[in-house]
DNA sequence: GCCAACGTTGGC
DNA sequence: GCCAACGTTGGC
């Protein structure tokens, strides 16, 4: 079972939004090696880092699951949607996506204890210079952050 | 608001 | 296919 760190600005959609809602398409991916984790390597059951970007206190807010497949992201038909991708067709997408599931929400682990934990210095995320929000999470990576989140 | 880093675009 | 220009991400 893979882990993987999935990034989400909470002003479009937090740890709040997927305790009320339990589910989520993730929508709005537009880098073709975030989709391509989602489209070729993402299983059903894999698990997820739930991660607050772009926000006064950014880090990790929640545990959550891949709960689909990957299937196509709605938004890029939709005209009026700032995801909308006018090259794309219903009979080719570009963008595909997984729906996410909570598992639960956790204290907010900060972007500023990940960078002091010498063990995670190899984290993707805490790479210079790293903009990707979908990135892979190495067993060992997640066994420490699990245990983070449960202190 | 700044700016480093990186991805994408488009002319050639 | 190269690469400069531009746009975006995202922490600070």
């Amino acid at each position: 079972m893979a882990c993987w760190l999935m990034k989400s600005e909470p002003d479009e959609f937090s740890i709040d939004d997927l305790v009320r809602t339990r589910t989520v398409p993730w929508f709005g991916v537009r880098n073709y090696l975030a989709r391509n984790y989602m489209r070729d390597q993402m299983k059903v059951g894999d698990d997820v880092l739930f991660y607050h970007s772009s926000c006064p206190e950014p880090g990790i807010a929640g545990l959550a699951k891949v709960c689909s497949n990957a299937y196509p992201d709605e938004t890029q038909f939709d005209r009026k949607s700032k995801y909308f991708d006018a090259k794309a067709t219903r009979e080719s997408p570009r963008w595909m996506l997984v729906d996410v599931e909570l598992v639960r929400k956790t204290r907010l682990l900060s972007l500023a204890e990940l960078r002091s934990i010498e063990a995670l210095a190899d984290l993707i995320i805490l790479q210079r210079g790293n903009r990707l929000s979908i990135t892979p999470v190495s067993p060992a990576h997640w066994k420490i952050i699990n245990k983070l989140l449960k202190a």
